[in-house]
Parts: structure tokens; sequence; C-alpha cells
DNA sequence: AATGAATGAGGATTCATTCAT
DNA sequence: GATGAATGAATCCTCATTCAT
């Protein structure tokens, strides 16, 4: 039984198709990278004419650019709230949970994981901007528990920002190989994660999940 | 003064522009994407007309084909001599030389480690099936160590091979952020990376670097 | 001080946006030429939505063919009524009197003016018929002036129709690159455009404006 | 017998189907302006694929572009060619042939000057201005003429820059209305309007060609 | 009247690839 | 090996227009 919150990426709105229209790029997206998708595909999989697309999203990188915005608030989301249901001045656990729900995340939304991985250097200029610095939100949150628990020598790794960078890189990359009936759950591989992570940050003790 | 063997990963053959294009494919590649990068962009970059890209590659998958599997052959070439430099019976020590390895190559050629991680998926059919067998044939040495290690009692991490597993895609993430002007210098991050290797796969006695 | 009636060449009427989408078709198309223009263009510049404008003019054609036809109306209105105030017998005068009556409808409407010179080529069938007739109307005018002051004698070109036409064309030219903040002034180029006339047509003592 | 030089606007050149395409595009944007003419249609008109256009011109503003360059060099070449052919001092003689050879142009390529005259405006920033100097250039020597002439009391037009400027508009429109079967042959045509242009002069003792 | 959603046809342009030389 | 010309299919996107509300 899963206990995650999986409410869906791509939420109902008040636009008829758009839902439908995202999760459709979302898949394609997803299938043959951002270049490799056409807005055909898109509208094909989305049950609706070409020219329709256009009422909701003026170019195909919108598209993109609205499926990683979604992603990364997502992301931001749990890791935050993960990190806000740990009592301050315990930076270990906190980090645990902040992985728990990092992989948490990409289990549950795999595609737009993978997504958000690897194709966001397809985007140009603000809109690439714009993504850049949400995930930069989510990355320095890991920063900031690692550099405090380096600071209160809890963390003993000799180069925090280097470690927390790849925390993260490890965790997105679980987008890229990940199946669900692998050997382990997905709350396996949370807890795995976290573990690897206060490895890494050769934390004093570290209390798996 | 760097002392890794840094021979460029196209080296010059009997064909004279076999290389000059292949190099011209690796950077377009990696500025672009596959599908992104077009052969006239290729070709520009060569410097030779279009049409002459076909004279030596037949179809634009079969220049990433054949990059591919160059950049695999050397990356399965560095990490089989470290392996083989330690003596055997040290899983730790022959470990962490074949993260050494694997992040050397990934620092010297990344463009070629970042488009391997990225556009195998847009080959297909035999030619797909053919790199991931070569990425594979890398990975089998980590977790042929991995076991060992854990066999032994060296390693006490539970889940050995989705360690291995996720050593080897933190190695090659690093072409994904990696900048010849980082705080660490090529050498230190090699040996940070076995350092964490290590640590993840909670080994007895680190000796990192 | 400006003496010229220069109501605005689309009126008011029952149908509540009518001659705000006219004046929008009016603008977008002087700014862009029919085939350039969009309905969306149109219908933005209007503030009413797209569909709305099919509530209107059944078809773009229709709104060009009903600007067209406005203008012509307008044209011919103005040129009727300067050659009426004239007394009869007096070609020379009459001849003035229209020319500076075009050149007024010209300066006052220039974009309709520009719109009906140019763009009047796109439409179709009877559409365009009907707009050559019009066009033609007032064009027979100018012939019937010019045929009489040479029946008379107070015109001695040799060719009287093509001097007509040629007339006529260079006033109609004038929408092309009149700027109000010209040199001449509206009245003065009305006046000179006259003398111009009258010089083509070789008319004993042109009295000029 | 025509003594004018009708040597084709668009010559042969090495490229194979430069001048194909070209003429095809003449063609087309003649027939349904810049706007209205599609590439496809280009393409079909010129017997070949749409593709192979952008072998020759990598945009259809580039092919307006080129045709409008022809066109202007040629006008700016044969009224060159007149003026010089008139020896100096002669206003008069100088201005009547100059509208000679800028009417010969006109009748000779009447599609050429009729784009030139209408489509120009569809042409973007550099392109446009490039355009726009070309024919500017030859509507300086028509203001130079007009100038000197004004400046000898042999012109006694009031506003002899504003003559010039309706001269050459009138020439220009000729393009609109042409036909080669009409009343006046092209050389009556020619030289009729050389006798207008000294008449909106008001030149002393015009000697029409 | 007015709107938002929808659509099929067609727009310019680029694609990987082929061929004759 | 090398090139310039050529092509059919596909690209993203816009078009005028229609329809349900």
């Amino acid at each position: 039984m899963n206990e995650r919150s999986v409410r869906p990426l791509i939420a109902e709105t008040g636009r008829r198709n758009e839902s439908v229209i995202l999760n459709a790029a979302l898949d394609i997206f997803g299938e043959r990278g951002f270049n490799g998708a056409s807005m055909r595909d898109i509208a094909r999989r989305a049950g609706t004419a070409l020219s329709n697309l256009y009422n909701y999203f003026p170019a195909k990188a919108d598209l993109l650019a609205e499926l990683l915005r979604r992603a990364n608030d997502e992301l931001l989301r749990r890791t935050t709230e993960a990190v806000a249901s740990v009592p301050d001045g315990d930076p270990a656990r906190a980090l645990a949970a902040a992985v728990r729900a990092y992989v948490g995340f990409v289990v549950d939304h795999q595609t737009a994981a993978l997504v958000a991985l690897s194709e966001m250097r397809y985007l140009k200029d603000e809109q690439r901007a714009s993504v850049v610095r949400a995930r930069d939100s989510t990355q320095a949150i890991f920063e900031k528990l690692v550099g405090e628990g380096a600071a209160r020598g809890v963390f003993h790794t000799p180069h925090p920002a280097d470690a927390a960078r790849n925390i993260v890189a490890q965790c997105s990359a679980i987008s890229t190989w990940y199946r669900p009936d692998g050997r382990l759950s997905a709350d396996a591989l949370a807890g795995q994660h976290a573990r690897y992570a206060l490895a890494m940050l050769e934390a004093e003790m570290p209390e798996p999940g």
C-alpha cells in the first residue's frame, strides 16, 4: 500500500483539454525526447486536431516549459514539506527525509522526472532560465541541509557542496532506470537512497529510514 | 600536470576525413542532441560537403553508433586496466581504482560521456542493442567487484547490485555538470568519487585517493 | 483650418460593432495588405473575438469589398459634387475641381485610398467586378470632362483618354507617398495637382487653384 | 520593330536553375502578390521541387529582394545611359530622355515594374532599406534634372521636387494598366509621357520626342 | 451579438538522403 | 573522395472558417 500522495501531476483546469494535452505531451516527450516528438504525435495522443494544440500552447517549447514548471513545483513542494516535518536541529534526519521525498517524486512521476532531467536543455533563454531557477530552488534545500550538518560537525564529508550535488544527481538519475517491478519497492528504494546519502556525507550514526 | 592518458577519443585512421567528421558529429550531438542535430550542421562543422558525409557513414544513426562504440570501448579499456592494476583480493582498492578510471574518462571526454549517457536511446534495434551490451560490459565490472566485496564481508551495503548501479550512474552523471574550472581538480574529483563509492558500499576502512 | 468634409469614411450604423470592425480591417489591410492581414489581427485590433467578425462579415473578402465600396462611393460623391458646383461649359474649371476633390479624398482617407489602389486585385469575380465598376464610374467623370474639353478645343493634348487615365493614376498614387507633415499642405497639394492636370492636358490659360 | 534593348531582366547564370526560379517567382508575385504567392506555386511554375528552391534562395523574401534588386539595377542603368546620351546643358531634353527610358523599362518589363511598385513594402529591415536606396537612386536622377532645369529657368513649376516625384510616380503607375495591345505603341507611350512630364514642369518650348 | 474551442487545409521551411558528375 | 543539385517527407505553425453555447 502506498502512502505517498500520488495526485496527478497535471490536474484538471478550467480549459477543457489542457490536462489531456499536457499528459499527451509528457508521454511523447518521455518516449521520443523533445526534438523527436512532433506536435502531430502529441495531438494524436491527445485525441485532438493538431491545430487545436495551438489554442492552448502557442509553441511546442511552451508545452515543455509548462510540464517542467509543474514537475519542479511538485518536487519542490514535496521536498519542502518533508524537511518541514522534521524538527529543527537534526540535519541528518532532515536530509534523509528530503532524499526520501525526492525519490518518492521520481517514482510517482517517473516520466516527468526523466523529462525534467533530460529535456530541459532544449528550452531557450527565459524559459530555460526559469526552469533552471526552479530546479536550483530544490537543489538549494539540499545544499543548505548539508551545509548545516557540516557546520555542526554531523557530516564529515570534505566537500559538502559537491556532495549535495551528487546526492541530487543520483536521485534524479533514478528516473533513467527505475522499473516499478524492480527488486526494491518504492519505499525501500527511497530508504536505501537516504542511506546512500548519509553514507556519502559520512554522517555520524546515520539512522536510515 | 595531467598524468591521465588523454589521447583523443577519435584517432586518425586511414580515411582522411573520418576523424574530422566524427569529431564534428560529437560536438554537434553534444550541443543539440541527436534529434536536434542536422547532417548539415555536422557537415558545416566538419568543413566538408553535406553529401560527403554519406561516403563515410551511410546514415545519421551510424555516426552516433560509431561514436558510442568508441566511447564505450575507451571507457571499458580504462576501467579494465585500472582493475587489472590492483592486486587480486582487494575489492575496495579495485573498486576505487575503477571509479577513478570512470571519472577520468568522463573528465577527459566529457562530451562523449554526455552523449553516451543521453543519446543512446535514439538508436534502434541492433545498433541500440550493441551499445547497450557495451555499456553493460563496463557496468558488469562494477557489479562483479561489489559482489565480491559483499561476499567477502568487505562491503556491508544491503543491496550490492543496486549500489553498483548507483555508483555507475553517479559517475556518469558527472558529465552533465562538470566544468574544468570547478573547485575540484579532475584528480580530486576522481578521488572524491572513489570515496563516495566506498562510503555508499559501507566499506570497512575505506582508504580514499 | 480644414474646410473639406472630413466625416469618417466608416460611419456608425445600427450594428454596434460594424464600424469598429471595418476600421480595424482598414488599418490592418493598410499595414500588411490583404493577404498579409489575418482575421485574428483584425479581431484583435477591433477588440472583439475572432469568431464575432463572422457575425458581421461572412468572409474576409467581404470586409475588403465593403471597405472598397465605401471608399469608392465617397470618392464618387466628392468628385460628382465638385463637378456639379462648376457652371456648365467650363471644362478646365470643372476638371480642376474634380482633381482637387480627388486629392482631397486621398488626403482625408489616405489608408482607404491606398487600399483601394493596391488591394482591389485580391477580390474575385462579382466582388471584383463590382469594385471595378465603381472605380470606373469616377474615372468616367474625368474622361468625360477631358473629352469635352478636347472637343471644344480647350485641351490640346493629342490623346485625351490616355491623359485622363494618367491624371487619375497620378492622383491615386498620392496615397502611396503622402505624409501630412510634408512640405505642401493638403490644399496646396490639391491645387498643385489641378495645375499638373491642366498642364498635362495642354489647357489654354490654365488658372490654377 | 522594337529598338529598345529587351534583353531578359533575369539572365542565365552559372547556377542551373537560378534564372528559371527567378522568372517563375516574378510571374507568380505579379499574379498573386508577395503574400498571395506560395513557394509551392513558384516551384510548380519553375518545374522543380519545392525544397529545391531553398538551395537557391534561403527564404521567400530573398526571392523578392533579388528580383527587385535586378529590376532597380536595370532601371537605373537605362535611365543613367539615357541621360548620359544627351549633351550637358539641356535639362529638358535630358529629362525627356530619362522619362522615355523609364517608360521603356516599364513596357519591356511590366511585371517586374509592377512588382517593384507594389511588393517592395513586404520586405523587411535591411532588405527593404536596400531596395529603397536603389529606388531612390533613380528618383534622384529625376530630381537632379528637374532641379537644374528649375535653377536655369527652363522649368517654371513652383515645386520642382514635388513635380519630379509625381513624374516618376506616373511612369511607375503605367505598369498597373499598360496593355501591349493598347492604342499607343510603346514608343508613342514613352514619347507621350515625356510630353506630360515637360508639361507638368511648365518647360519652355518643350520639344517632345 | 458574442465567445472559446475546434478543425482541415495550407503556409514557409528543414530534414535525411540520393544521384550525376 | 568529393561536390552541387535535387527530392519527398516531415517539421512547426497559421490560416480562414465553423460550431456549440
